[in-house]
DNA sequence: CTGAAAGCGCTTACAG
DNA sequence: CTGAAAGCGCTTACAG
């Protein structure tokens, strides 16, 4: 009964309850794990002594015996902070942080961008104070992911793996399917001499992205032509550089399909400067839907990633795996969104 | 000894180090504490023995006893999520859980957006789980602050708050003297018919930007005018609908400050749309260097706030106010960076 | 259904 | 400087 700081009153414990309900405290801690085993008339009694009491679980008693933190972590390995420029970054994180939220989890927002960050964060991880992670990180070669598999911590992974044979559950975007909806649609245009900006290929998204495109073209009996195609970072300049490339190799194209939004809006500035009408002379489509894509001028036809669902799909594989079930991989369709440049 | 989980294994614990170090638990701890009242040759050995068992201490055992939970939490009470779709949010938070995971305290993000939800998070914090709160709410009479103040958990705002004498501590940007910056330049180009869309005048931010307005006007010996000034709502379409009405009063005006980067990139439409060359005809300034002002075009001549500096402001007042120190108030300085638009 | 009791892993006066 | 011991608030077999 001391109060060492005599500035926060005294929360209310188990053990108030217990004595205002008239009951043990097990009884009361009972009640709290669901009322199993408890009859209706102390369960009353427990519930309306915890409202006049205000009382609210310690966690940290509770953790310190179930072994369970109940929180999750949401962790970004990202050397160049890339992703958390992304407007869909903030898409992911509040639906993670709502998703869980639903289930009376919090969210640990840790961000290892350093070799020595995420030593330390998987060191944190492992020893046990979060219960699960989503691990956002758009690069391959990632080690975090297979240590934090080997402390046995459930792991959901945004978007697919570079190695898909890891076992790492992931949610992810259909790419492929993606790119082709789009190409198709510059197909449908009467386009015929469709350029694409890829993403990197040493990331997953970049390759399955190149890949629809080809699948498309081959689907509508076009030559392949690898004078059509080059390759940016998912940044802006990048897009623009590329853009620039393909226009002295392909003058004649008249149409691109771009990787990302953010290099879509390189691209459209690289069309402008060459005088090249839009979508008149050169239909322009990117991907993600980010809100680079309406901040475009002109506005900018696009693949929708439904952010939304990845991260509620997200947090229920990462609970279902917390629950003890195996880890599985989740494909998300993607949506052609048609609006000025092509 | 038991594993209750068998997938687990048994993380070590105070007594395994101890046993290693053949010291007591209690020396173990004292070292964990800082090593205070330990002889070298003790310290020594448990270090020894914490780096062989790869020892990281339990939280909730320590929060247990300390009544301390060693996290913060960074609170977003947005009915409109907007302050979400900010690119400054980004840094803001990029910042804060940086700042934090310096001193080894992880950050817990919390979206109050309903009534319920703040409800919810109000009395989930109040009960102890965090040891202080961020909190980012461009909104006037958030009640949350103030239930948070009454439950003594220590807070830090992000912005003015709308009551000056509540007391709340507080880390922001000097809106006037940004504002008043933006308008100096703008005369320095020669400018006399200078007109501003404002923000919401029922924030601290809005009203103080359009105070700075007006002070350099009136230094400049300008008479006021009213018809110069138009109110938005910091979305980007207000910003547009503000310029259309002004254009309509004041067809002659040579200049615009626009109390955010959102804003101006409407203002920027509807100027062009009114086939206004910028800045030959009219010159804009923003507010913010948000990523919006590089991406307008013109690029955005605006003030910058020093989002880094605030989230690391934020996180030192936090903590001091956790060590015990009085509430206190940062009043940040801006800067103006000139780009194509002014 | 329910109470008494042990114990989770740690910190902290208290003696020595 | 250091060990033994109490106790933080909770959960969970164990009896009854």
């Amino acid at each position: 009964m001391t109060m060492s700081n005599p500035v926060r009153r005294r929360r209310p414990t188990i053990h108030d309850v217990a004595r205002v309900a008239g009951v043990s405290r097990g009884t009361v801690s009972r009640v709290l794990q669901g009322g199993h085993h408890v009859s209706p008339a102390a369960a009353e009694a427990v519930n309306s002594a915890i409202r006049q009491t205000g009382y609210e679980v310690n966690r940290h008693a509770r953790s310190l015996i179930t072994g369970r933190s109940g929180s999750a972590a949401f962790l970004l390995t990202e050397p160049q902070e890339k992703f958390f420029e992304d407007p869909n970054f903030n898409v992911l994180l509040r639906g993670c942080t709502q998703a869980l939220a639903a289930h009376d989890i919090p969210l640990l927002l840790m961000i290892a961008g350093s070799r020595d960050e995420q030593r330390r964060i998987t060191r944190y991880i492992s020893a046990g104070h979060v219960d699960g992670v989503l691990l956002v990180s758009s690069h391959t070669g990632n080690p975090v992911a297979a240590q934090l598999a080997r402390a046995d911590i459930p792991v959901v992974a945004c978007g697919k793996p570079m190695a898909p044979a890891s076992g790492l559950a992931h949610v992810a975007a259909d790419d492929r399917d993606g790119a082709q909806r789009m190409v198709r649609h510059l197909l449908s245009l009467g386009r015929r001499r469709i350029a694409t900006v890829t993403g990197p290929l040493d990331t997953p998204g970049g390759v399955d992205r190149l890949a629809g495109y080809r699948d498309v073209l081959t689907e509508a009996g076009l030559p392949p032509d690898d004078t059509l195609i080059a390759t940016g970072d998912y940044s802006r300049d990048s897009g623009a550089t590329a853009t620039r490339e393909l226009l002295t190799r392909r003058p004649d194209l008249d149409a691109l399909f771009v990787a990302s939004d953010l290099m879509a809006h390189g691209a459209l500035a690289a069309l402008e400067q060459a005088g090249r009408r839009i979508p008149e002379d050169v239909a322009v489509g990117g991907f993600d839907d980010s809100t680079a894509a309406l901040a475009a001028r002109p506005a900018l036809t696009t693949i929708r990633q439904p952010w939304d669902r990845i991260s509620h799909e997200m947090v229920r594989v990462l609970l279902a795996q917390i629950g003890g079930e195996a880890t599985s991989a989740v494909i998300l369709p993607t949506e052609l969104i048609t609006r000025e440049s092509a």
